[in-house]
DNA sequence: CATCATTGTGGGTAAAAGTGGGGAATTTTG
DNA sequence: CAAAATTCCCCACTTTTACCCACAATGATG
């Protein structure tokens, strides 16, 4: 199981390429093999699974049946934006150019580790995120509400 | 078992041609033997199962009652359309003109990946339908549907 | 503090992928 | 049985991708 954390400021090549961090490497398991895959997020970021994390979100998606119109389009919603990238000799990853352009990523990224996936921001648009956020409700007080005691 | 994703632009040639996505071919099964069956899907679109995920779908056709009127219609509609194509030289497969006009596909197609399947559009219809389907239900609600904590 | 390994970044090139079309082989048709 | 149409199997061209190599900056080591 993966443990992604931390933060890093990375550069984004003319070929789309993207570097992961070498901490992060040190985490990832041998059983993703080196694959990603990297898919839409919530607000303007990319989800990054190593593919053994993304084992488990697709088998949530296989509970889903064919035979339902939800389900079916559930699926297209989820699937569309999903593609599979391998680590090349440097550790880098090619990210597609329509993914880019949602996420609003040029040159520069902010890489986020949020334990079993990775997310890549455009840095500007995670400031903006966050300074939008703490004007809504303190870190503090969000904190206070989230970590209930368990319901045991 | 096939795990396709993803979206595609792919174009159609004047022979009723269509290039399988090289990320696709790479998660084709052996079993497959290069083997397609093309049928009509739901929503306007044609599904294409590599043979080995086809037998699957035989198998649960082969569930359903003879004796059930309601079954037979299913059996016989699913069947009627379901076409066998073989990969050429160039891992493109050839799609009957009848299954491309139900689809309404001219000379571009969207081709999706879902899984066990893979599902081939004209552009439009597919645009088309995902507008209208996401005025009930957006991105980040079904995308919360399917990211949820793991189970421990 | 000098040396060496690792990391982040950039770019060139051979291979693969996507697309189009010719012509032989096969089937269909009058 | 010959003509027409269709299918299949190649070949060819352009673009994209994968796989190298290179190098400066950083960090680790004795």
């Amino acid at each position: 199981m993966s443990s992604f954390k931390g933060s890093y400021s990375y550069s984004v090549d003319s070929k789309g390429r993207i570097n992961i961090p070498a901490k992060m490497r040190k985490n990832l398991s041998p059983d993703a093999n080196d694959l990603f895959i990297i898919t839409r997020g919530f607000e303007t970021c990319l989800f990054l699974y190593p593919n053994d994390e993304w084992i488990k979100v697709e088998h949530s998606l296989r509970q889903l049946s064919p035979a339902d119109p939800r389900h079916r389009y559930v699926t297209r919603t989820l699937l569309q934006y999903a593609t599979e990238s391998q680590l090349d000799g440097q550790f880098r990853i090619i990210i597609p150019k329509e993914l880019l352009q949602f996420a609003k990523i040029e040159n520069e990224v902010l890489i986020l580790g949020m334990l079993e996936r990775i997310e890549v921001w455009n840095p500007k648009v995670y400031s903006d995120y966050m300074t939008a956020q703490s004007q809504n409700e303190s870190y503090e007080s969000v904190a206070a509400t989230v970590f209930k005691p368990s319901q045991e």
